[in-house]
DNA sequence: GTCGGATTTCGACGTTTGTCAAAGCCTCGA
DNA sequence: TCGAGGCTTTGACAAACGTCGAAATCCGAC
């Protein structure tokens, strides 16, 4: 298994984190992530396809967002909460808090 | 002058709202905004042309972050600040708080 | 080693986005 | 009424995005 990359939350720009956030199901996932504390791949509940999904926890995973753990053949993923109220204080947690 | 369409708040969409400060330019905007209260649209400060400019506004007066108000042959820019606190507490003020 | 389940990568596709220059519209003042 | 200044709209374009199915990869179990 490539090594995943985990970018240093200091080198993400808002921007980049806000961009991650602006999407319907990558703030599912976000939320349901903040909810169960770490989550499978698999057990999202998400209206999109496998690849989709995929490409999606890409994407949360390389703006700072997520942390991905391989563990047997899943992968669990935990979101990058307290690193992110580091950088950009307030921010995920106020987005977290409102009502999907 | 048409009428400048400016939607309620509360039919804003999470997504809508961080689609509209994911990118650069209208981060920058907002800030200025924010700093200056109202700003006459050929005062921004910012790398892009004017129609671009004009274009980045529109998106973010219809993500509702914007009220726009015509003030003889200039129009004046305000943050929907309080509003937006309203719909997505803390969300939009600590986006502000971070360093640019 | 091989099978099967879990996830990612690869193409491909249509849509949306950010950008500019040029043309258009509005308002004010002469 | 005419002109000029301020801003928006239009049209065009390349780039980025969200989506899927199919193929590829990876891991544990048999």
């Amino acid at each position: 298994m490539r090594a995943l990359h985990h970018p240093d939350v200091s080198t993400i720009s808002l921007p980049t984190m806000l961009n991650a956030l602006a999407d319907e199901v990558r703030l599912m996932v976000v939320r349901q992530l903040a909810e169960a504390g770490g989550v499978v791949c698999g057990q999202f509940d998400v209206p999109v396809s496998m690849s989709t999904l995929s490409h999606h926890l890409k994407v949360l995973r390389e703006a700072g967002l997520l942390r991905v753990t391989p563990e047997g053949s899943f992968r669990r993923h935990e979101l990058r909460l307290p690193e992110m109220e580091t950088r950009f204080p307030g921010v995920l947690s106020s987005i977290l808090k409102t009502t999907p």
